[in-house]
DNA sequence: GTATTTTTGCAACACTGTCGCAAAAAATGA
DNA sequence: TCATTTTTTGCGACAGTGTTGCAAAAATAC
């Protein structure tokens, strides 16, 4: 799905800000903190703006808000929908989906209800791995 | 475990402050942040020796640090050393350890090295869930 | 093209978490 | 027990994150 195309689909208006927020996110697989959007998108448009977009696409389910450790949020696109782990590397800092990684059914005790999940594993990503 | 014996284990002085902030941990099987904790600790010791005592315990493994939503952090006590999964009430607020609630086994890809993991699933409550 | 609705940018703000440093408290050891 | 050394505390200052109100600007609707 292009950014347009998201956009559309919510019914949100189509502004600049919007559709390129949308692009960045949509061209990584990488997950991107406000900040990293920020440097990406100098000058095009403000902090609050993209807080304010990302804020939108992850009440509309569109991108997937993940609490790192520390004090900052990233974002991805959800591509699937049902649940999936992201790991955090503590070399390179970068936060990806694990697409493929399925935790296995995890199964509440009575009476809790599920809305979302966040699973998050930290270590060492592949790449840099490869450098220790 | 008490708040001495485990300050003890880990060679760290006993101070008033730290014996309270561990007792309050030792306590409840709800994760406090920070702020939580200096409510309940009125007057007994500032921001900075709680922020400073919560980052030794977790460096130390004797509390989790679990990343929510939203900005803060919270911390429980590690009860297992395996990892479990945390809960997140939308409605009361309230993280909680699941335990019992045991993950999967989950296999990384070739290359990825597991440090550790912050499973969070959010919902409701058994409790919250009952006054709907 | 104009009117209406939505969004933006800006500035201000509250809050989290960190740090340096002098004062205070705890550990050490005779 | 008391003096010395080591560790920790409280304070103030700070940088960063995320939010909000409001007038101006942009997008949508007609």
């Amino acid at each position: 799905m292009s950014a347009i195309g998201i956009l559309s689909e919510y019914k949100m208006s189509k502004t600049n800000g919007r559709v390129k927020i949308l692009k960045e996110l949509l061209g990584t697989d990488i997950a991107l903190s406000e900040r990293e959007l920020q440097m990406r998108l100098e000058g095009i448009c403000d902090r609050a703006t993209i807080y304010r977009t990302l804020k939108a696409l992850s009440q509309k389910g569109v991108i997937h808000k993940i609490a790192t450790e520390g004090t900052v949020a990233k974002f991805v696109i959800k591509k699937t929908p049902e649940d999936h782990i992201h790991f955090k590397c503590t070399d390179c800092g970068k936060v990806r989906c694990m697409t493929g990684v399925v935790p296995g059914n995890i199964e509440l005790p009575k009476g809790f209800i599920k809305k979302e999940s966040n699973y998050l594993i930290i270590g060492i990503c592949d790449v840099c791995a490869k450098n220790l």
